[in-house]
RNA sequence: CCAAGGGUGACGGAGUGGCCAAUCGUACUAGACUGUAAAUCUAGCGGUCUUAUGACCUACGGAGGUUCGAAUCCUCCCCCUUGGACCA
């Protein structure tokens, strides 16, 4: 078994901080970490994305969490900020999660899931002021666009509580691995910073944030905070054709990529060319791409500095990327589609469509 | 609770008695052009019917009213923004 902190520097983009984690993993503690998601729309690829150090976790004994957090979803007022579509919305965030476990191969069995709701207890209230009572207010509201927030708009005071909320979430647990993208760093900088005597101070992992496939409202991106472009460049779950949900069709996926922004040579801010980068090339060791004999066959790509020379000489074309990350996705995404073809989970996904559409 | 300013289609934002189904921009959809997308150009973009001209229905926060006629005027209500009052 390869080494643990290897694998995960490999598949994420940051880890807070390796010291840290190798002391963890020195002191043989029992290895627990989590995951948790807002509870809102459909299921991407952007979220499996996330899931990818779940396999190398589990492998090395992790309990894994996942964590549905339906009241961060009731104060981000999602899914018309109602506690009883919320629900609705967990049970099928459950499935849609294990469906994407699936596709890393993990056996979602062995992972845990709460729902805050069922979960949260008096002592955890405590949490959140002690948590709240450490970190000054400038801080929380610039940990606001972890929920999708900017304290410059005029905001309901609930979503002050949000951060608070979510560091204290690693607290209650107990985890002493956080994992997430890195649009939400600040929830667990705001933890590690929290100092809550007793507690740990927790390791946390970030993985990429994958891009949305259209083009971004501003193009060329203007040089700037490198996470700030990352967050407005992210799939968007309400622009169905920035994103490929887990239960997309093949043919879906297909004429999505085909849509995708992907102009020729340019290798930044390319959504292609960033999947293939940080999803295919993270998990898989080669990507091949079937090509016609006439636009130079067969190509095996090894590593991201070749993909991206090939590009930027155009021996590798747009449709031909295209093509191949297409096939990578039908087959990736297969597991998951396979596990929604059942008769309730179908129902549950309609639901959930017409609840993000009444929406 | 008070004061001022607001609430228009997916969004931004015009329109302040008939020429308004509502200018314009963005987004979106379709087609043309590229071995992809983008950009560009053309068309569409509340609903139903019609080959089409057109007709009808539903719409400008909600409910009433004035008028031949209202998104536009009046009354009441709801909500938002900013400031203030109360708590002191």
């Amino acid at each position: 078994m390869a080494n643990l902190i290897d694998q995960l520097e490999h598949l994420t983009e940051e880890i807070l901080t390796k010291e840290e984690l190798a002391e963890l993993l020195a002191s043989k503690k029992k290895l627990t970490h989590y995951i948790g998601f807002e509870i809102s729309g459909l299921v991407h690829i952007g979220h499996v994305s996330s899931l990818n150090v779940v396999k190398p976790l589990q492998d090395h004994g992790a309990q894994s969490i996942i964590w549905l957090a339906d009241w961060h979803s009731y104060i981000n007022n999602k899914l018309g900020g109602s506690f009883e579509n919320i629900r609705t919305a967990a049970k099928y965030f459950e499935h849609a999660m294990r469906a994407a476990l699936l596709c890393h191969g993990v056996d979602h069995t062995k992972v845990q899931f709460l729902l805050a709701n069922d979960t949260y207890t008096m002592k955890y209230w405590e949490l959140v002021m002690a948590v709240a009572k450490n970190t000054t207010l400038s801080r929380t509201k610039r940990s606001l666009d972890i929920a999708g927030r900017t304290a410059g708009d005029s905001i309901p005071t609930a979503i002050l509580f949000y951060p608070s909320m979510q560091a204290a979430d690693i607290f209650f647990l107990g985890v002493n691995i956080a994992h997430a993208g890195m649009d939400q760093r600040k929830a667990h900088i705001v933890a590690r910073d929290a100092r809550l005597p007793g507690f740990q101070k927790p390791v946390s992992i970030h993985t990429h944030i994958l891009q949305g496939l259209q083009k971004p409202s501003i193009w060329p991106i203007p040089e700037g905070d490198p996470l700030q472009t990352a967050i407005a460049l992210k799939m968007s779950k309400s622009k169905p054709d920035s994103a490929i949900f887990i239960h997309d069709e093949p043919d879906v996926i297909a004429s999505k990529i085909k849509k995708a922004f992907c102009p020729p040579k340019e290798t930044k801010h390319n959504p292609i060319i960033d999947w293939t980068i940080n999803l295919i090339l993270k998990r898989d060791k080669t990507f091949t791409i079937e090509r016609p004999a006439q636009y130079g066959g067969t190509l095996v790509i090894n590593n991201p500095q070749q993909l991206i020379a090939l590009y930027e000489q155009e021996q590798l074309s747009p449709v031909d990327l295209k093509n191949g990350v297409t096939q990578w996705i039908q087959h990736f995404l297969e597991p998951a589609r396979e596990y929604f073809k059942s008769e309730d989970k179908q129902k549950l996904l309609e639901q959930m469509r017409s609840m993000v559409i009444t929406r």
